[in-house]
DNA sequence: AACCAACCCAACCGCATCGGA
DNA sequence: TTCCGATGCGGTTGGGTTGGT
């Protein structure tokens, strides 16, 4: 039996392996006809090349073909061997288990950290994580975070339970005035800076169209206020998300970069945003895990005329007020912000920060209760065919955020995402069984209820979860 | 001991990009 | 300019492993 009698193995899907073939026994089967594109001639001439797990005779092929010959052309294995595997396969096996300096064995809580970090940054890209970290693959780091990061998340843990702390956590004071990756530990050296990497171009991310997002004004999303016509400094309105919302929007911004429209442009008609307009500081849902936070820094989303954009990482509010900073390229100037020299920015970027005190944060409605309370402060949203909070605004910028999750490879990783966070519920009667899986419907980790949350703030939940 | 669900991860696939003919 | 093969990347699959009941 042949999985594919007539062509190259190429055209066969999942489906043409067949179950029940033990991992690294694949060697004794090859001969068998058995389920996994074994080593038999595959119609018109061709052999049918072998799929499936690599034999350690393969390997010895494999790695003396690469050491003879060096990397590259890998077609030529399969000519220039006895190896039935196609170069794809051959390329796969040396990059992932065969080529030299590769690490095996557990992520230390340097590189978790460190992976973390880059997602929060990069978003999926997995080759480019990994050459931030030396001997590791993308895809085991693909594995690794869609296996425990994502879990953690989904279920509101933290990453770095306290007993297995991350290294060098940054020091509170350390959060003033600086970027969140001047907290982070140290990198490795790579050839550029993080902040250098970032933005990805969206040319650079292929095949994944950005989501497209109606206009809509950012303070209706934010259930913030607009800013004051007169006013000359714009001023951060800070936005305490719960956790799922915090990473729905982290997760678009990363990989989208604009939530608005392809060109990033709002209209001014339909907004009926005054320019320039008032950033929104998104306060990270771990302000108070410095560890978490360093991990998901908050972020700001500011705008240049009618373009929005998002800031580098935000550190924790400290001290009863936070600092962030952000490209001046993209904000309208203001006297209002003071010079800030982040190290790792490239020297072209000149950097400014501002203080945000408690007084100018926006309390955002935790439940229903708040919601009726805050009616007041929202009213100045001209948003009269939703909810009258800010909430409903920013439930509705979710829900049609997943609305059009739907048309590409990176949307359908989005809904992947969500549907993770949809199980949350589910997962919660487990959760609560564990001390470390106390979260609530919104993701938000109880340990941090509202006595944690700093007067004047108030967490918002997730009208639904998405 | 048996069963089951969740986890883990190697390997696959489709698609995009690149470069040479 | 177009075609095509090689390569790289990200998403997905499926079977083994592990841990809980």
């Amino acid at each position: 039996m042949v999985a594919h009698s007539g062509g190259s193995y190429t055209g066969g899907g999942p489906n043409d392996t067949l179950p029940g073939l033990p991992k690294g026994s694949s060697s004794s089967s090859s001969t068998t006809g058995g389920s996994r594109g074994v080593g038999v001639e595959g119609g018109m001439g061709k052999p049918m090349l072998k799929k499936g797990p690599w034999t350690a005779a393969e390997d010895a092929i494999l790695v003396e073909y690469v050491t003879k010959h060096g990397e590259g052309n890998w077609n030529a294995v399969q000519k220039n061997t006895s190896l039935s595997r196609c170069g794809k396969s051959c390329r796969l096996r040396w990059t992932n288990h065969l080529r030299p300096n590769l690490r095996k064995g557990s992520f230390t809580p340097e590189e978790e950290l460190l992976i973390i970090q880059l997602h929060s940054q990069l978003g999926n890209k997995w080759a480019r994580m990994a050459a931030q970290l030396p001997g590791r693959t993308d895809n085991e780091i693909k594995n690794y975070w869609n296996t425990r990061i994502k879990r953690r998340i989904r279920q509101g843990l933290p990453l770095y339970p306290s007993s297995e702390m991350a290294p060098s956590p940054p020091s509170q004071g350390q959060s003033q005035g600086q970027g969140q990756v001047q907290q982070a530990p140290p990198l490795p050296q790579t050839e550029e800076p993080l902040h250098q990497r970032q933005p990805v171009p969206h040319t650079a991310i292929r095949g994944r169209p950005q989501l497209q997002i109606p206009t809509r004004s950012i303070f209706q999303v934010l259930g913030g206020h607009p800013p004051s016509s007169q006013s000359s400094s714009p001023s951060p309105t800070p936005v305490l998300l719960s956790p799922q919302s915090y990473h729905q929007l982290k997760t678009s911004f990363t990989n989208s970069m604009s939530l608005f429209d392809h060109t990033g442009q709002i209209s001014p008609s339909t907004s009926g945003l005054p320019s320039p307009h008032s950033p929104a500081a998104i306060i990270s849902p771990y302000y108070n895990d410095p560890n978490m936070a360093l991990a998901f820094p908050g972020f700001a989303l500011v705008a240049a005329g009618n373009q929005y954009h998002q800031t580098s990482p935000l550190p924790s509010p400290t001290g009863g007020a936070f600092q962030f900073s952000f490209l001046p390229q993209i904000l309208s100037p203001s006297p209002v912000y003071a010079a800030s020299t982040p190290t790792e920015l490239p020297s072209s970027q000149m950097y400014i920060q501002q203080v945000v005190k408690p007084e100018h944060i926006l309390q955002e409605p935790h439940d229903h209760e708040a919601k009726l309370e805050n009616h007041g402060d929202m009213t100045t949203n001209p948003s009269p065919s939703h909810s009258c909070s800010g909430i409903g605004l920013l439930e509705d910028l979710l829900e049609q955020t997943e609305h059009q999750a739907v048309s590409s490879n990176y949307n359908h990783s989005l809904q992947t995402q969500n549907s993770l966070l949809n199980n949350n519920n589910n997962n919660l009667q487990k959760d609560q069984e564990c001390p470390l899986k106390s979260t609530d419907d919104n993701g938000w980790n109880t340990h941090m209820g509202s006595d944690n949350v700093p007067e004047g703030w108030q967490k918002l939940r997730n009208p639904k979860p998405f």
